[in-house]
DNA sequence: TCCTCATATCGATAAAGTTCGATATGACAA
DNA sequence: TTGTCATATCGAACTTTATCGATATGAGGA
């Protein structure tokens, strides 16, 4: 089976309404901190926290100009979070049905 | 935009090592619950405990059959968990461009 | 009815996560 | 070099989550 450790790192990514709220903004294209900042309503040391875990799982990318950051989603991260997610929950073969109750 | 409060719950199914491993076994077929006890090395309150987190993310069912409760991977929920990611992380046409920085 | 067994719930504790303000870092501009 | 601005890091408060043992619930069997 996958990688839990690391795939438990990806799905963090969506389980936090202000990280989903983030990943709305990027999803209509790049973003600077300073932007996303003024759509969502945390503070400023919150919203990089919230990057970190962001680039941790991959489905983030960031860009460095200057004095700005510009984060965007990750379409390699994000295509691979789907299909991992797909294979994680497709029916698999068993040797046998291990269940013995009754 | 999604439900971004019920997205999140979906997603929590997916970002703790041991409902991976439940999920792990799920996905080998139906499972009562004291098999699912001897795959993973948790107390039976624990399990019961990520049972109910696996329910309410909709990406599992139950199934009650006098003292057993069998669990099992819920297609439709799964389908949708995979369907909601893909729509979270889809490009989308932005009416503008907002970074004003520089 | 009474006992046993499978699972859920309760109460407590410890670990992890979210959030903030304050401060550090590092880039550009004067 | 000095100041300003964008972002990261730190340290603390607070909330949520994971975990356990103990107990409750509820089904089946004796």
């Amino acid at each position: 089976m996958g990688d839990h450790t690391q795939n438990a790192l990806v799905y963090k990514a969506f389980c936090d309404e202000n990280r989903l709220l983030i990943i709305d903004q990027l999803s209509l294209g790049e973003r600077c901190a300073c932007d996303l900042l003024e759509k969502v309503s945390i503070s400023q040391s919150t919203l990089s926290h919230h990057m970190g875990i962001l680039l941790e799982s991959g489905i983030v990318s960031a860009r460095k100009m200057g004095k700005w950051t510009y984060y965007s989603l990750n379409p390699l991260g994000c295509l691979s979070a789907v299909d991992e997610l797909k294979k994680i929950v497709s029916p698999k073969e068993s040797t046998a049905s291990s269940c013995v109750c009754e």
